[in-house]
DNA sequence: GTGAAAGCGCTAACAG
DNA sequence: CTGTTAGCGCTTTCAC
């Protein structure tokens, strides 16, 4: 039983149906270039065994028909997709403020770049779709790995991974050592917050409060726990924390509720600069005055921090290297190499006009 | 030649391998309801011609083992891949800022969920990785189609895509009619800037400037035709307006030149919120109060809009709709099907305390 | 060095 | 209704 396919295509070749052209396979640059498609197959895999002069042959017949491998035929072949996942939970309102998200995902896309990844992404908003869209990628087999980011206290996502194959990398606050065997790319989260600290301490502010993101959130718990910590250190026994979402709104509510206090604080740090804009706007409204009365403090500095009045002092994670080194790392984690040596750039500090002297000097 | 493949299959099953178990196939489920692989294919894609009872045998089959097709080797068969591409270029600045991009994205998703095509996402900085970026997606068949976001005045994508074969949906305002057969969805920029200038003009202004986003775009064009037109119906002959780019750094600067005008303006059109923002702060900084004598509108309603001092005027659209509308297009053109009737919500114009009274009033 | 041939897991004619 | 069979385009032993 002679193949048929051989004289097909040959004939097809010849003719090139008239307005739908059959898509360049490795058959048709390996019939150019006078070789086999194993060949073409080496050259293109990087591998050894083939002359020089042969490759030289192959690239050009590549070139000549503007052939490139089909991700979709490399893929089931090689039982890998060249392709890695990234689910986000959001709630609406903070999709489109939280800087992190885009930053991230324009780090990853460099890190990708260099080993030609592509990324599959998907929103979602609930729990039940998040872990639907993990197994999704599994079952469907679209993806070889997945970032895991937004890591929760007790995250059952660590498990669903393994249990789904998926090699993983986790995205996460160095502090907090997550309960999971994948390779963990963390930022400094408690860095910021303890120079903040001191650089309120350093102005005579003594009572120094705290509007916490949304709870559950190891990031969120990283930067609590550096506050309080740092509050120990310089032996400060007041603790004025009040529990927020990251939302504007919250941040209102928070600073209201940190302002009603007998003996409110004369400076808050906050989870995000989204609560801390709101928390000036929040003090103005009581006629309290950023910062001669208040001292501010928030986390991110995105863009419009400078253009606030006054202009926000703020935290500042370099995100967009954090998502190269974890894009990195979860390409060496699916290839199976060792981790890579990376090194993430410290926080930055940013003082601008939102903090302040204390009114009353400190006592001691 | 009898094929080995079924004694293989059953041997393997039966010893199922320890460490490391085989893939469920097809073929497996095929066997355990005692059917062909055509017939768990037929059930798995809708199509009529399996009994009630073996479809149900099937079915069962298919979830006792937790089988799902395999996207893989499905795209390969097919020649579909069941995933559409985004490309988005932004600048770094503008990246985190731009609550388009995010919200866009939500949207997105949301209508593809429902087609159950997966996400392929690629941001990049600059044209040449642009072009790049697409042309993979086709030679690489990674996705079925693509979108057209962040559309430019003679944009040369329209031809790209169709040179490669992508289908694609142009996401683009209503206003502009792009160079192109592929579907439009369109949102209105038009009727939110004309409905600012009839309420700055209700509130008796007369100089109302502009500040545009940046060049080249055709949402900036259209912003600023709509308020060309919409002075001309009000028989307003002052056009004083300054070219920025959609970061709050050009925000200041044509800030700055429109108030050093010989009759500087009294009201400001911006192209987006953080640049308005931008412009408040320039604004005060001149000692020029926002709304007393200076009234200010943005456009884009970020989160933070109502948080800063004064809250912010400005226009919001529907974005995650639009998001939607596009991606549930994007799969009807990508599947051959008649492209959705969609409507999409109104634009919004909100008005918070940025906008006031002009201070003297109008002479006519 | 190079080529032939057997898959990867699914879809889609085409026969029965 | 149901089963057979030939691909989809590439990778990868295994011979030569």
């Amino acid at each position: 039983m002679p193949s048929s396919g051989p004289a097909r295509r040959e004939a097809s070749r010849a003719t090139d149906a008239p307005g739908h052209r059959r898509r360049v396979t490795i058959g048709d640059v390996a019939d150019r270039a006078g070789v086999s498609k194993s060949l073409v197959s080496f050259v293109f895999n990087d591998r050894p065994g083939v002359s020089v002069a042969t490759r030289e042959r192959i690239l050009q017949a590549a070139k000549d028909l503007g052939w490139q491998p089909s991700a979709r035929a490399r893929a089931l072949s090689r039982n890998k997709t060249q392709a890695v996942g990234l689910v986000i939970r959001r709630e609406p309102e903070l999709l489109s403020t939280d800087p992190f998200f885009p930053q991230f995902l324009a780090g990853v896309e460099t890190g990708l770049a260099q080993h030609d990844y592509a990324l599959v992404l998907q929103v979602v908003g609930d729990p039940a779709t998040e872990r639907a869209a993990y197994e999704r990628f599994a079952r469907e087999s679209r993806v070889d790995g997945v970032f895991l980011t937004d890591v929760r206290v007790a995250d059952d996502r660590h498990q669903l991974v393994a249990s789904l194959g998926l090699s993983s990398v986790v995205v996460a606050p160095t502090s907090a050592s997550p309960d999971t065997d994948s390779a963990v790319v963390g930022m400094d989260d408690t860095t910021g917050v303890r120079r903040a600290v001191h650089h309120l301490y350093a102005l005579g502010h003594r009572r120094i409060g705290h509007v916490m993101g949304a709870a559950g959130y190891v990031h969120t718990e990283a930067r609590k726990q550096a506050w309080t910590n740092t509050l120990d250190e310089l032996g400060i026994r007041d603790r004025a924390i009040a529990t927020a979402d990251f939302t504007g709104g919250s941040g209102t509510r928070a600073t209201h509720e940190l302002l009603d206090l007998p003996r409110p604080p004369s400076a808050i740090i906050y989870g995000n600069d989204l609560m801390a804009i709101a928390g000036i706007s929040a003090a103005t409204d009581r006629g309290i005055r950023v910062p001669e009365d208040l001292s501010v403090v928030g986390f991110d500095d995105i863009p419009l921090a400078p253009y606030i009045v006054p202009p926000l002092t703020t935290i500042r994670q370099d995100v967009v290297a954090w998502g190269a080194a974890a894009a990195e790392t979860l390409v060496a984690a699916v290839e199976g190499r060792e981790r890579p040596a990376l090194s993430l750039p410290p926080v930055d500090f940013v003082v601008r006009g939102s903090t302040g002297r204390a009114r009353s000097q400190p006592k001691h």
